[in-house]
DNA sequence: AAGTGGACCTGCTAGC
DNA sequence: TGCTAGCAGGTCCACT
């Protein structure tokens, strides 16, 4: 479910209201991705300082050390006055003196670790292949032209890869393709250096623009008030296959790549 | 090393 | 109406 945009969405809708908040408990349901690397008492009496992203990585700064937290597939965090009673899908709560920070996550591909550090332990090992944030100014044509050089696999493989430039998921990335006006069976390293400079400045405004409508919902994303979010209804080419482009009235195909649907418009995507 | 396919887990929907 | 197969926004790992 959640891509960079949803992600941030999330973070902004609760990261000023939880900052300087003291944990006062922790509850932990069925088992995540991974395990939470520490005893959940050792938690309780820290203040939890600003919340940061990186890729589809929310870090919640601690004390002593901080979670990583990952959304998943199914994921969401809300946060507030909860249900006492938790869901079969709420798998973790992180008490605190400002609120409630619950996970609920279905199919529990999501995970919250504790490191030591963002930059050292587990936060480390598991951000250490993110490629660059979309929004970081050295991110451009010219960087993601010399990155896709080095790939064969398909363009849209390589953006959904995350080691190029990270945020953009399986919908993002057939948006960002299709306002490029690029086929996403392209090889990378056929990808032009114009076409890259086309390509790098539409995954930043796509994902630029998911954010400011909330993200996309396509069935149980909310933020952490509760909101759904409203890209889903101005998307060109996802989850639409057999309907018409509204760009050139072409028929918009589905196709799998790498086990993932791929959506994109015959008529005006080119390889 | 890069590329590929399967694994993880649950719920929903389309189709018979 | 009820069952089943197929599909879903993301990573990670083993294998070639």
């Amino acid at each position: 479910m959640p891509e960079l945009p949803e992600v941030e969405v999330t973070r902004l809708s609760f990261a000023a209201r939880i900052e300087g908040a003291r944990v006062t408990g922790v509850r932990v349901g069925k088992p995540l991705r991974w395990p939470l690397g520490c005893a959940p008492e050792a938690l309780l009496a820290q203040t939890v300082g600003a919340v940061t992203r990186r890729g589809k990585y929310l870090w919640l700064p601690l004390d002593r050390g901080g979670l990583l937290m990952h959304l998943g597939m199914s994921g969401s965090l809300a946060f507030g006055d909860v249900d006492p009673v938790p869901g079969p899908h709420d798998h973790f709560d992180l008490v605190t003196t400002g609120g409630t920070l619950r996970l609920t996550d279905p199919r529990r591909f999501g995970a919250v670790v504790w490191s030591p550090s963002s930059e050292t332990g587990v936060a480390a090992k598991r951000l250490a292949r993110l490629g660059i944030e979309p929004f970081d100014p050295r991110f451009d044509g010219a960087h993601l032209h010399a990155a896709l050089r080095r790939r064969k696999v398909s363009v849209k493989q390589a953006l959904l890869g995350g080691e190029i430039v990270v945020g953009a998921g399986n919908i993002y990335a057939c948006e960002a393709l299709y306002q490029a006006g690029i086929d996403p069976r392209t090889r990378s390293d056929r990808i032009s250096r114009p076409r890259a400079d086309r390509l790098a400045a539409v995954i930043r405004a796509v994902l630029a623009r998911a954010v400011d409508v909330g993200g996309s919902t396509l069935r149980d994303f909310r933020d952490a008030h509760g909101n759904a979010g409203a890209f889903q209804l101005e998307a060109g080419v996802y989850g639409r296959a057999g309907t018409t482009c509204q760009r050139c009235g072409g028929t918009i195909r589905r196709i799998v790549q790498g086990g993932r649907a791929s959506y994109f418009c015959a008529g005006c995507q080119r390889r």
